[in-house]
DNA sequence: GCCGTTTTCGGCCCGACTGTTTTCAGTCG
């Protein structure tokens, strides 16, 4: 667990373990009983509160320790006297007696097993009662060998999903989702820091790349102390399982819990060269070594070389300069023609943070968000935007409590009130509606005309065929209230692919009607993928950045959101959001 | 287990789809 790689300095256990222990990992002790009680066949609204539990303690804005001692933790909605112990005893010892006592009378290799799409508690028990099997190995070997198919209701078709599914989740889990690696680096990086000898610690990699997911951490050190030197203290370093060494400079560490970072470390001369080399995809890597031997230099990893002559690049700026290139931000050095741009002086100016006026994509307690109107508007006008976009679901969205039309007059009067009270912000109506099977949108006209901007999502009906899937996305852009397909494809990252879907025909169609596309900031979604961002752009299709913010915290979700834009090589003009209230509304009325 | 303008007990999200079966259990969003 992330407390154990983070545990830098000295300090007691149990300081230690309450200052990493974040609220990440409290939540996830509370999902991993409730996952237990359900294979237990608890009484199912026991299991949702601990679930409900989870979630506010996950997207609990603020210290828990703090929240803890002044009692707001057991005010918070969600939090009852049982669960709020719980947090109490893992956050001071690190431990559930709970989870423990549940794992010794539940295999967790059954708990392991509902991460499988398509199999559930039903069939898990099933599962274990009758065969025996308690892993997703022995789960895999009968569903091979047939044993599987010959249980009553299963069959040849639930055999061949369970292996589709434990494949998946083999592949997925070589990866981690881009925010929890960017935790994870955070803090190995400031533990590295504090090394002796240690004058610089830089994540590199993919999460300096802002990938949407990440296979591997790498942490560039510079130091003046001989890397051997360092590998030494690093063998001792908490929560180290192993490491191997992979040459005099590099080495990957391995960690308690199945993580793993490569560090990578180098000399100061040498900084610029070694960190472009750690931050690179292979692609970029290619581009870059062909322009330097075109130039007559060569880039080792170690250091920058023209001809027999050393050329120190004490930083990235350096590097780049010397080979006549302007400095590429992380975000684009993917080998998408980012090397000749830069040689030619046509990077473009990406996306900022500070260019976003507008926040958008948001759910309150209408629906399945945990915060008020108010709550989220204020929380928008802290974070600097001037106007916030209110989008709960709509009434199709059963499960997420969807609005019906009187719900929506509702939020409409509160949204109004909350308008006259406040300064500094304007809150504008919306919905996150869903598009139904047909293409239609969940609200007829007469309700959607109401609202300020309206964005049409995909949430039900994901395995329709890609040409019936591709007609229904076209039909809802029809719509002449629509602003903005939400999360155009569907995706959960590591979890769900995509829907087949027709992107192309739906970006001409986006271009062609004026609906812009998200990119949906959620770091669980990131969907449009940046790879398709500059085909979008020069089609002249509109991109929005959503938050898909489900309470106030979620309003962080738009940095992982704009690290997309920066990698599909989008600015500031390309940016739905980043137009002014008055600008933004034009947008949204023209084509009604 | 949590919650409350239905407040200390009784209710809490439900409809659609899939793969199985031949009427429905299990899963999902």
């Amino acid at each position: 667990m992330a407390a154990d790689r983070r545990d830098g300095d000295g300090g007691s256990t149990v300081d230690s373990v309450s200052a990493f222990m974040d609220r990440k990992a409290v939540a996830q002790v509370m999902d991993q009983i409730a996952a237990f009680l359900e294979l237990k066949g608890e009484n199912p609204f026991r299991i949702r509160a601990f679930r409900t539990a989870a979630k506010a303690v996950g997207s609990y804005p603020g210290d828990l320790t703090q929240a803890l001692e002044d009692g707001s933790l057991a005010s918070a909605k969600g939090v009852g006297p049982a669960t709020l112990q719980i947090v109490q005893e893992v956050v001071n010892t690190g431990r559930a007696t709970m989870l423990e006592e549940l794992r010794e009378q539940i295999p967790p290799g059954l708990v392991e097993m509902l991460a499988i799409s398509g199999l559930g508690v039903g069939k898990i028990r099933q599962i274990h009662d009758v065969l025996g099997i308690d892993s997703i190995p022995d789960l895999e070997a009968a569903a091979r060998d047939g044993r599987l198919a010959r249980l009553p209701r299963f069959g040849q078709k639930t055999s061949e999903n369970i292996l589709k599914g434990i494949a998946f989740l083999r592949q997925a889990s070589a990866f981690k989702l881009s925010h929890h690696a960017a935790d994870e680096a955070a803090g190995l990086r400031a533990a590295l820091a504090q090394l002796p000898g240690v004058t610089q610690a830089v994540v590199a990699g993919e999460v300096r790349r802002r990938t949407e997911v990440v296979r591997e951490l790498v942490i560039v050190l510079v130091a003046d102390a001989p890397p051997s030197e360092l590998f030494k203290r690093l063998s001792q370093f908490p929560g180290v399982h192993e490491f191997a060494g992979q040459d005099e400079r590099r080495l990957t560490l391995r960690f308690a819990g199945g993580a793993s970072a490569q560090i990578v470390v180098s000399t100061l001369v040498n900084a610029g060269a070694v960190l472009v080399q750690a931050t690179g995809s292979e692609a970029h890597l290619q581009d870059l070594a062909a322009h330097a031997s075109a130039w007559g230099f060569s880039l080792t990893g170690a250091a920058l070389w023209r001809g027999s002559e050393f050329v120190s690049t004490p930083d990235e700026p350096r590097l780049y300069e010397a080979l006549g290139l302007a400095w590429i931000p992380p975000e684009l050095r993917e080998g998408r023609g980012e090397v000749a741009a830069a040689a030619g002086g046509g990077l473009p100016r990406l996306l900022e943070r500070g260019d976003l006026r507008g926040f958008l994509h948001c759910h309150t307690h209408y629906s399945d968000g945990s915060n008020s109107v108010e709550q989220l508007a204020l929380a928008a006008r802290d974070a600097g935007y001037e106007y916030i976009g209110i989008t709960d679901h709509s009434q199709a969205a059963a499960y997420a409590g969807g609005l019906k039309p009187d719900d929506l007059l509702r939020q409409a009067d509160e949204i109004d009130a909350v308008n006259q009270r406040l300064e500094g912000i304007r809150v504008l109506k919306g919905v996150e509606a869903d598009i139904l099977q047909d293409g239609r949108i969940d609200y007829g006209s007469q309700v959607l005309e109401r609202l300020d901007f309206v964005i049409g999502s995909v949430h039900s009906r994901f395995n329709m065929a890609e040409r019936e899937m591709t007609a229904r996305m076209l039909a809802a852009m029809d719509n002449p209230f629509l602003t903005i397909i939400g999360h155009p494809t569907g995706r959960l990252l590591l979890s769900r692919d995509p829907y087949g879907i027709d992107l192309e025909a739906v970006i001409e169609r986006a271009a062609a009607t004026g609906v812009a596309l998200e990119i949906n900031a959620d770091p669980h979604r990131l969907d449009l993928d940046w790879r398709v961002l500059p085909d979008a752009r020069a089609r002249g299709a509109a991109i929005s950045i959503g938050a898909d913010a489900h309470s106030v915290a979620g309003i962080g979700n738009v940095e992982y959101g704009i690290g997309i834009a920066r990698k599909g090589w989008l600015g500031p003009a390309d940016v739905l959001n980043a137009l002014s209230v008055d600008e933004f509304l034009t947008f949204a009325g023209r084509r009604r």
